[in-house]
DNA sequence: TATTTTATCTGACAGTAGTCAGATAAATTG
DNA sequence: CAATTTATCTGACTACTGTCAGATAAAATA
């Protein structure tokens, strides 16, 4: 477009500032201040770690204590002590709690959906930009967690990763890879590994691995979702999963690609990756291996 | 993307709102609260009208007295009463504010860069999509003004729209229209009008209207930034420029395109616009008129 | 000219966020 | 076991935001 980049930051911050704003004003709709508002949203029914949330907001240890007792009093949450270290609380939402949960939810629904409405035919698109804002906003904070190849999440990316592949490679057609995949157990351990990459609890990046024999192992299902590109995350969890191989004493892994997968065979081979005999079948086209 | 839009739409929120929180403390990183930071951004070295700033902020009356008098005693402001009308307050910033606004605009500088520099190659992607999301935010804001031609916004205008013709229309080239346009005054008035679209002090879509007789205009420079469409914006301004017309006391208006053009070409003709006698040379290919 | 409206100022007050110091009780460490 | 550390609670305090009522002076209106 037209104008300085700062400018075009600066009017984005202002948007998106009113518009938080609004959502803030609604949090006090409900009676509530916004700090004990944010404090009750990270209660679980079944019971939260006191620290965890104040880790995770920030909060000062008084006014955490206040924030709970005020919710306490309400009876939206209760509050114990941690069993197996009596210091620690742990907090549970009531039935009205939950409640008061869903209402906030309803709240924030209704605010996206009217977001999104306004955005008209133009909605994909304003989510795809918002995935990448986010992305780029988030990018220190991405984190890798080990996965069951089964939990929704995993499909998600797998899902996502077929669509990919079918778009890209010639020969690969996405209802050839079934979901649930009825080969998950190779990926959960102790066969396996299914890893993801989070940023703030989105799902951007996955990669598998399967053990193959004693010591050979095959990566699979490397997939970086297009807002998340650009990051070297595709690198950092090949990586990350090498790493879990050598846990697993594997010595070798190998992998199938195809070469239209340009930036994947690109960073295979910038990783130590070589040639190796084909092992598998179209639509893969290279066959790589790794010493570990 | 994989998830459900309402999460994909609450992660986007939670990182903005981080980031705006950041912002916000930096703005109190210069020992003052946010409140009259605001203002103090607001105030110009030529005079500011202190109600427009109090409307503008939504800003209490005795909050707003509170504020101007605390940066005043800063030295950083004066005030004085209106000539024209003395209950009106008029602000202006001395020496010592211009400085300090230049100190947060550095701030806002250095961080605005910071992000840019995060999104790495991706940065025009985000300065894309955040335009995208500001302008759907902003939507119902878009205010139509008229511009002087030569003004560096309306250049900007033009320069987008001779660029985009350049890719769009066989034979249409950038350089063929030189900025500043030697014809402006065509488009100033008494001659003609120049529209612009403008969503929160960015131009985002133009227009002009050039006198050819005392009865016939001739429209041009119809543009709307990718961002802005889809709003009906290009509605919006052909209904104020046929206004504009009016008012100027033109009876027929008239316009040339090129069928490549589309949505343009099928916006005038659902719009009354018929085909006429062609009156230019290519890269036209269609000529359109209309009797007001 | 009298009345009403408008723009601003002033003081009083309340709610929220946030900090700090000290207290308490339960782990952890030496 | 004594000393230290950790997690939480409590009370005191500050700063910022925001609202309300009343005062004042200058337009605008009847």
């Amino acid at each position: 477009m037209i104008l300085d980049p700062i400018a075009r930051l600066r009017r984005f911050n202002r948007a998106v500032v009113r518009e938080a704003g609004a959502l803030d004003t609604s949090f006090m709709g409900r009676g509530r201040p916004l700090g004990a508002a944010r404090v009750l949203h990270l209660v679980r029914p079944e019971g939260t770690d006191v620290a965890m949330i104040r880790a995770k907001l920030g909060l000062d240890s008084g006014l955490m204590s206040r924030f709970l007792r005020a919710l306490e009093r309400e009876h939206l949450i209760t509050t114990e002590t941690d069993p197996a270290d009596r210091r620690r609380g742990i907090a549970r939402l009531t039935p009205t709690g939950q409640a008061e949960v869903a209402a906030y939810l309803a709240i924030i629904h209704d605010q996206a959906s009217q977001i999104l409405t306004r955005a008209g035919s133009r909605a994909d698109e304003v989510l795809t930009a918002m995935d990448l804002i986010a992305t780029i906003l988030n990018r220190d904070q991405v984190e890798l967690r080990p996965t069951d190849p089964d939990a929704p999440e995993a499909q998600d990316c797998q899902r996502a990763y077929f669509s990919e592949l079918e778009a890209r490679v010639p020969h690969a057609h996405a209802q050839d890879f079934p979901l649930p995949d009825p080969d998950a157990d190779s990926y959960r351990p102790p066969l396996g590994r299914f890893l993801i990459a989070w940023s703030d609890e989105m799902p951007v990046a996955c990669v598998a691995l399967k053990r193959l024999d004693a010591s050979t192992g095959e990566v699979k299902r490397l997939w970086v979702a297009a807002s998340a590109r650009g990051q070297g995350l595709a690198r950092r969890l090949m990586a990350a999963i090498e790493a879990e191989a050598r846990a697993m004493n594997l010595r070798t892994l190998k992998l199938e690609t195809n070469r239209v997968l340009t930036e994947a065979v690109a960073l295979y081979r910038s990783t130590g990756w070589a040639d190796t005999a084909p092992f598998t079948d179209i639509p893969a086209d290279t066959w790589l291996a790794k010493a570990l």
